[in-house]
DNA sequence: GTTGAGCGTT
């Protein structure tokens, strides 16, 4: 059996038929798919009864179809993992098409995370493929740097490796790594491995900065959803990133959602664009509920959407951004600089590139360019307030 | 020379 696979962004609509596994599941292959469209990670198709864009499931790299029968008939088209293209452009938003920037973050280096500082991203520059460091305890005061790397070079290249020693030297038992590509974080996590006769635990590290935070330390703002997503769509995305407390999705659908973690370190690892069921949506950081702020205390309420004809959808517009808006300069107390714009940005991966006219000028407004992916958060951020 | 929950002089 075949299934009809095209290609929206190529513009031909050529079809190819792609052979479906002869197996018990049905599946089809990811790597005969990417034979044919390099790149792809998922397919998707039109659900006839609401003309919504429907992702099949991805797993162990086989694609299975939700209803467990591929429609010989349908034709299924790609999607790639790179944000957006044309074709995942979704209904309502009212999106202008442009091709997107993927924001380039500093390439690894060996050197801890600062957490909420920076984030490491991997070779790929995928935003939701963050690495971080983690903590290694449990190991033998008589192992050294060398056989904690050899256990875990097993599961992919370490970009750091490091035991916790006192003074003289001596190994205190526990020690960090951190690994190149995330597959490999995801497959050591939460798991025990041995080390030199000893099991030892690898766990993402807890922070003194982290401790005794509010609940909303451990959600993330998912925005840009398609409006048939269940919770159990999203509890199934994310929860291969850690376990989840609660999926929150509002009633009536308004095309964004909350998860809660149980822990609050994975969660700044998830922010960027991620591809659920075929739909590239952005992760945010939640935000306390009746005390909105983007950018310290300053309210998101004050971006807007740049015009479309104002460089486009990648461009904000930061009203109030100077004195020449007493208003909220007053309320708020301050006035957002150019550190707290790129704090700002960089929850989504973006980065700030500044306002033509100049950061905080006299003018109304002070333009920020980030990422389309980032204007739509901040979008979908403002509207999430007008329903909590 | 021993020990065995923890959270990092970058």
């Amino acid at each position: 059996m075949f299934i009809r696979v095209a290609d929206e962004t190529k513009g031909n609509n050529e079809i190819v038929e792609i052979p479906v596994d002869g197996g018990i599941d049905g599946s089809v292959s990811l790597s005969t798919l990417a034979a044919q469209f390099q790149g792809v990670s998922a397919l998707k198709y039109r659900n006839s009864e609401t003309s919504v864009w429907r992702g099949v499931r991805v797993a162990d790299g086989k694609l299975y179809h939700p209803d467990g029968v591929w429609d010989p008939d349908s034709v299924y088209v790609t999607v790639y993992s790179k944000p957006i293209s044309s074709d995942i452009k979704r209904k309502g938003v009212g999106e202008q098409q442009e091709e997107l920037t993927i924001p380039t973050l500093g390439q690894g280096k060996s050197q801890r995370i600062d957490y909420g500082q920076e984030l490491i991203i991997d070779g790929e520059n995928e935003p939701d493929r963050r690495c971080v460091d983690l903590i290694v305890l449990g190991i033998s005061y008589r192992s050294i740097e060398a056989d904690v790397k050899k256990c875990f070079e097993a599961f992919g290249e370490l970009v750091f490796c490091e035991i916790k020693r006192d003074a003289n030297g001596q190994s205190r038992g526990f020690g960090f790594i951190r690994f190149k590509n995330y597959e490999s974080q995801l497959a050591v996590i939460n798991k025990r491995h041995f080390i030199d006769g000893r099991h030892v635990d690898v766990k993402i590290p807890d922070s003194k900065t982290s401790a005794h935070e509010p609940e909303c330390a451990r959600k993330i703002f998912v925005a840009r959803l398609p409006d048939n997503i269940t919770p159990d769509d999203l509890r199934q995305y994310f929860a291969k990133y850690g376990a989840i407390k609660d999926v929150y999705i509002p009633k009536p659908a308004r095309s964004f959602a909350f998860v809660t973690f149980h822990d609050s370190n994975i969660v700044r690892t998830l922010f960027g664009t991620h591809i659920i069921l075929g739909c590239s949506v952005t992760v945010g950081p939640a935000e306390p509920k009746n005390k909105p702020s983007a950018i310290g205390d300053y309210p998101s309420s004050t971006f807007k959407r740049a015009k479309p004809d104002h460089s486009s959808l990648r461009t904000l517009t930061a009203y109030g951004a100077s004195p020449a808006h007493p208003h909220y300069h007053q309320q708020y107390g301050q006035t957002p600089n150019t550190d707290m714009m790129h704090t700002f940005f960089q929850q989504y991966g973006a980065t700030a590139t500044g306002s033509p006219k100049g950061p905080f000028s006299n003018a109304q407004q002070s333009y920020w360019s980030g990422t389309h992916e980032e204007a739509a958060a901040v979008w979908q951020q403002q509207q999430q307030q007008h329903y909590r």
